[in-house]
DNA sequence: CGTATGCTTGAATCACGTCAACTGATGTGG
DNA sequence: CCACATCAGTTGACGTGATTCAAGCATACG
């Protein structure tokens, strides 16, 4: 939302680790970082020897090939993503991580990471299961593009967004911002810039959800989930434990 | 190739881990099994207590919804992968397991992984890179199905397989034998069957692989490569000038 | 002002899916 | 042995979903 957060909180997926285990986390020295809009923070091949946890705003994470007009958005970010933990045993990244909106991010030295984690491995395999998250998320997104069109894909990317957002407290029943132009919804779903704004008056038309300045407005989440038949289970959010069960009622069981 | 093997061999995938960590891991007590043809190994949601080595055999992780016909792929898996690794943070798979052809397996208790993650840390370190390597798959395949059309995604998920099968030293500079029907390939490549078909038809008419009997027989790997656009920079390995080498030497640390 | 950027729409084109028919290989049971 | 079923592959005709090209309008900004 607005990236004047200067604080760490244990929010969205962050919620994935044990609040003893972001204590521990959080209090080891850090960096508070802001970027402007549209800026590149890590290009794809270069070494990288700090991880990004997002506090505010929103990044995406982009793979594209040098001569062709084809680059893809492969993540988004919000607030709680540990953006390119990954990097972290890697030590470089396949893909590029740009801002969308202005951000402000917190910076773990690879090297202090190290040191936590070798004083408490109980961290490290917490830390391991973020990054494994995002891989499931990851073959969710390879599922969306390979097997939906157009309309569920949009719909089913609203979906993932919309809960996503809530899980980091910034979405409500109506509806939640997505600072996206229609030029990063194609990015994002794989389709032509003409193409999702036609996709998106058809869920206008529809009456499921309206997407201007930013924000999306949330009409009918039963009917938007149903086309999208959209199955949360690859955010690992158990519905019975930690608080998330709420998010759950309203449209998005299958 | 054939599923007779019984002995742990450190190839494909597993070239990511140092020969001495290889050691202490092929040391750990692992169960051999073996599958047949076609067979569901793990469905999504179950809890899962062991992780799968291959070492021998294809099968596949597929992503699809009840009363949808829309299966999808999302990875292939041969020898030297660690197939469901990650399972052992996360306790649970997102995805289907299924085998193609019959295979034979190393079972990894997470009990002992446990275990001896806890005694070398750094074995720890290496196994997540190892599902990193995974993740960074699973965004080129995002990558494929949302920026490529049928020809390229085709012309790249053979680039992909071609490299992966030489790495563990199952492919040649002639081809390498790929056990799936076309309507495999359409599951992994995001298409119906009848347009792999077409699209398989147009790649051996330009010259690039024919595809016969289980075997992708490459008559100009350049013209294939640059019909995909193939950058296999996703794979971690680093190419030299002639094919793609023994990268591994070394091991892939940061 | 003028120019850039984002959104919107129409018309033409093309890539891909759908439906359907036919082939050849393999397998099964009478 | 044949009759029959099944399944992978192949091709044609046709329909549709998505891209492409183009124009027109807003709003924001120097």
């Amino acid at each position: 939302m607005d990236a004047s957060q200067t604080e760490l909180r244990r929010t969205g997926m962050l919620l994935h680790l044990p609040p003893d285990r972001w204590e521990m986390l959080s209090a080891v020295p850090h960096e508070i970082r802001r970027f402007g809009a549209r800026e590149a923070i890590s290009l794809k091949g270069e070494p990288v020897e700090r991880s990004l946890l997002m506090l505010g705003g929103t990044m995406g994470r982009y793979i594209s090939r040098p001569g062709r007009d084809d680059r893809q958005m492969v993540a988004l970010q919000i607030a709680g993503d540990f953006v390119d933990l990954h990097a972290f045993p890697l030590g470089m990244l396949d893909h590029d991580v740009r801002t969308i909106t202005p951000v402000t991010l917190a910076l773990f030295e690879h090297r202090v990471l190290r040191e936590v984690v070798e004083r408490s491995p109980d961290l490290g395999i917490d830390l391991w299961r973020l990054t494994l998250i995002d891989g499931a998320i990851h073959r969710h997104w390879a599922f969306r593009m390979g097997a939906m069109r157009a309309l569920s894909r949009m719909a089913d990317f609203l979906c993932e967004m919309d809960l996503r957002m809530r899980l980091c407290g910034e979405g409500e029943d109506r509806g939640f911002v997505l600072p996206l132009t229609q030029s990063d919804l194609a990015d994002a779903c794989g389709m032509t810039p003409v193409h999702v704004n036609r996709v998106l008056r058809d869920l206008r038309e529809d009456g499921c959800c309206t997407l201007s300045a930013g924000r999306v407005a949330i009409h009918d989440r039963a009917r938007l989930a149903s086309i999208a038949g959209f199955d949360p289970s690859f955010l690992f959010v158990e519905p019975d434990g930690s608080g998330y069960r709420s998010l759950f009622e309203g449209g998005f069981r299958s």
